[in-house]
DNA sequence: TCTGGGGTCCTAGGACCC
DNA sequence: TCTGGGGTCCTAGGACCC
């Protein structure tokens, strides 16, 4: 009898703990890519929005501009700002050029935001390089490619190369090395942990905490009293690195939605409804875009007072129907009359979830009346859809209205 | 600090079922 | 008669993120 094989690392670093995953982050992404269009801005304080501010450069955060801040407060307290209107379009194609670039690094991608993604490449060490040196390489790609910064921590876990980057902010590089976690996190402000929030970080201040430090020397059971059982674990975990070490990749939109801003009103019912359904037939194109259907439809409101309501009403079944939805909204609506009329409508929206896969669709067809326009608002709705009008509106002539379009390829996905 | 637009997750009560 | 326990779904609100 032999003595049985036994697996043995090729290396015995293979056994510790490998700081190996990427947080990659744009630095102040629409201000950084205006200032890439548009060299008069470089150098100079620069916010990107309209009525508030959606994005702010370095020169301006440096004199206190701030996302969510009005316009006109920014200016007072930076009185060079220049304010320029959102481009998205560009954002967008910005964001799939780095995105391409974080796809070239390794398969296992995790996007988060239009602006940031988690990259897990502990499996490229022997094929590629390390860690630091792959981060390294992508800041280079993205700045020789598309021409904008971007900050890169690396750390064992998602949840700690988040505060890496966050900390090494802007165009900056940092490691925190498997050893180290403690020394590097415990003395850090507890406002930088991801999830820790402006109420979260009163409660914990009230306690007369004030590092991640002060967070990790308190027992679980406190911290869940003090925050409730979620995010007492969450917290308890995270300040002492027990967090997830893998990315989740594959994940899908679990709603998708749309609002409008009404400004102060009053505001005519009327206008009010309008706007709604001029939503809902936003959301209801993105969602058949994305191959879903829906199967509750939430209403969204905010008053003149800035409190905020919510209705919602679930069908038995998933549509993506917009007449259906859009009866159901502005039902929703309706029967939220007296709390408009008491607060001042100034936010209307509204949110598709419960979302599923869609897979027998075929387009809304309204035949009605002598003109073609059913026939072509279909043709428009299955282009939208698969991006092939020519071939869908031969085979709906052919065929005749009602009839379920033949198998097709699967349209793309909408999201990264 | 008088506040946009897009999301995620958690909590809590009530209905309903077994 | 004063009374179980677990599970799931729906609805509304709230904290948090970029």
């Amino acid at each position: 009898m032999t003595a049985p094989v036994r697996f043995r690392p090729a290396d015995p670093a293979d056994d510790a703990p490998v700081a190996g995953i990427l947080h990659a982050d744009l630095d102040a992404f629409y201000a950084a890519v205006e200032q890439r269009d548009d060299r008069r801005l470089r150098g100079r304080p620069v916010a990107v929005g309209g009525g508030v501010v959606l994005a702010a450069s370095y020169e301006a955060k440096r004199r206190g501009v701030r996302t969510a801040m009005s316009a006109r407060q920014a200016r007072s307290l930076c009185p060079g700002l220049v304010v320029v209107r959102p481009r998205f379009e560009a954002y967008s194609a910005a964001s799939r050029a780095v995105f391409a670039i974080f796809a070239d690094t390794t398969p296992s991608v995790q996007g988060i935001s239009i602006d940031e993604a988690f990259l897990d490449v502990r499996g490229l060490r022997r094929i590629d390089a390390p860690p630091v040196a792959l981060g390294a390489r992508l800041r280079d790609r993205v700045r020789d490619e598309v021409g904008l910064p971007i900050t890169v921590g690396v750390a064992r876990t998602p949840f700690l190369a988040k505060v890496a980057s966050r900390v090494a902010k802007p165009d900056g590089l940092m490691l925190v090395e498997p050893d180290r976690e403690d020394a590097f996190l415990h003395p850090l402000p507890l406002e930088v942990l991801w999830g820790v929030g402006a109420v979260t970080a009163e409660k914990l201040h009230a306690f007369g905490l004030a590092t991640a430090g002060d967070v990790a020397a308190l027992p679980r059971s406190v911290l869940e009293h003090a925050l409730g059982p979620a995010m007492g674990r969450h917290l308890h975990a995270v300040v002492h690195g027990r967090t997830p070490d893998r990315v989740e990749t594959g994940r899908r939109r679990g709603s998708v939605g749309a609002q409008r801003a009404l400004g102060r009103g009053p505001h005519d019912p009327a206008q009010v409804r309008a706007a709604l359904l001029g939503l809902v037939d936003r959301v209801c194109r993105r969602m058949r875009a994305g191959h879903r259907l829906a199967r509750t439809v939430v209403l969204r409101l905010r008053f003149a007072d800035y409190t905020k309501a919510t209705r919602s009403r679930s069908f038995p079944f998933a549509t993506a129907s917009g007449a259906q939805l859009g009866a159901a909204a502005v039902a929703l609506l309706d029967e939220a009359t007296p709390l408009l009329r008491e607060r001042g409508i100034t936010l209307v929206g509204v949110a598709l979830t419960g979302l599923e896969p869609d897979d027998h669709w075929q387009p809304e067809l309204d035949l009605t009346g002598p003109s073609t326009a059913g026939l072509d608002a279909a043709v428009d709705a299955v282009a939208d859809r698969f991006g092939s009008g020519a071939l869908v509106r031969g085979a709906l002539l052919r065929h005749g209205a009602g009839l379920e379009v033949p198998t097709l390829p699967d349209p793309p996905e909408d999201d990264p």
